[in-house]
DNA sequence: CTATATTGGTTTCATTTGCAACAAAGGCGG
DNA sequence: CCGCCTTTGTTGCAAATGAAACCAATATAG
C-alpha cells in the first residue's frame, strides 16, 4: 500500500500546463511564422535575419557585439556573417585600433532587405498583440521582465 | 528632406522590446536551465526527455501521439524512441488492431528517470514562478493562452 | 475484391549546429 | 621589450536536424 499522505502525493508533470514547455512551443511557432515571411522570399536563414536586424538598428558592430545582442554564439555569427558578406548584403571594414575586429554594416542591398523585412516582422508582432489590451501588454512586458530576471538567477551556465 | 509625418516615421525594430525575440531568448534560457539538470546526469537529450515526460504522464501512446503532444516532428520522435529503446528506457509493444503502430511505454528504468527528473523540472518551474504572485501567475496563464490562440490564427504552415 | 490513396514510421542525404582546437592580435606583469 | 594570458574570429569534425523518399499496413473508392 502506498503512502497515505494525501497532499503532494505525486509531483504531477503535465506538459500542457508546464511553463517551460508552453514557452518553447509558443516561441517556436512565433519564430516560424516570422521566418515564413522572409526565408524563401529573401533567401535568408533565421541567424542571417537576426544579424541584419541588429545591424539595421545599430551599425558598425563587431561580430562579438552582434553575438551578444542576438544571443547567438560566435560560431553561428561568424558563419552567417561570412555568408552575408559573400552575398553582398553585409560589408566588413577594419577597426582603426584593433586588428582582430571587423566592423560590420549593411550594404545598400542589406539595408533594402532590412527596410522590407522589419515592417513585416513588426506587423506580425502587432497581429500577435492585437488580442491583448494596452493594459495586458504592459502586464505581459512586466511579467516577462520578472521571468527574465528569475531565469538569469537560476540559469547561468555555471 | 524626409517626410514630415511625425508619427510612424520609421518602423522601429528594437530587438530588446520585440516580443518574438524576447520569447525566444527566454524560452531557450529556461530550456537550457532544465536540460542542465538532467542531460549529463542521465545522459538524456532534450527530445528524449520530452518523450519520457509525455509517456510518464500518459503511457501507451503511439509515436505519432507523442509527436503531437510534444510538438516534435515524427523523424525526431522516431530517432529518439529508437535510442531510448536501445538503452532500455522505453519499450515498444504491438498494437492489437493496427500493425503499423507500436505502443510506447516506460520501462522500470525509464520510469525511474521520470520519477527523478520530473520533480527537478517542477522545482525549476516553481523557482521560475516564485517571483510572481498567484494573481500574476493567473494573468500569465491567461495571456499565454491568448497568444497561443493568436499565433495559431496567423501561424499555421499553410 | 482490387486499385488507389492515406497513414505510421524509418531511412537517406544534405544542411545546420556546437564544441574544441586553432591562429592572430592585444593586454599586461615583470 | 618578453613571455603569458585573454580576446576575436575561423575552421574541422562529429552530432543533431529536417525534407523528402520510402516501406509496410490500413482505409477507401469503384
Amino acid at each position: 500500500m502506498p503512502s497515505d499522505r494525501a497532499i503532494a502525493a505525486k509531483p504531477e508533470l503535465n506538459l500542457d500546463t508546464f511553463l517551460p514547455y508552453r514557452l518553447s512551443v509558443l516561441s517556436n511557432r512565433v519564430s516560424d511564422a516570422i521566418a515564413r515571411q522572409y526565408s524563401e522570399r529573401f533567401d535568408l536563414s533565421i541567424p542571417e535575419w537576426r544579424i541584419i536586424a541588429v545591424l539595421g538598428q545599430t551599425p558598425n558592430l563587431s561580430a562579438r557585439d552582434v553575438a551578444r545582442r542576438t544571443a547567438m554564439d560566435k560560431v553561428q555569427v561568424s558563419r552567417a556573417v561570412t555568408s552575408l558578406v559573400r552575398s553582398r548584403r553585409l560589408a566588413r571594414s577594419e577597426d582603426s585600433d584593433d586588428a582582430r575586429i571587423s566592423r560590420l554594416s549593411l550594404t545598400a542591398k542589406g539595408r533594402a532587405i532590412y527596410d522590407e523585412v522589419a515592417p513585416l516582422a513588426l506587423r506580425l508582432e502587432r497581429l500577435l498583440l492585437s488580442s491583448l489590451s494596452a493594459q495586458e501588454r504592459n502586464t505581459l512586458d512586466n511579467l516577462m521582465h520578472k521571468l527574465d530576471r528569475q531565469v538569469s538567477l537560476l540559469g547561468a551556465p555555471e
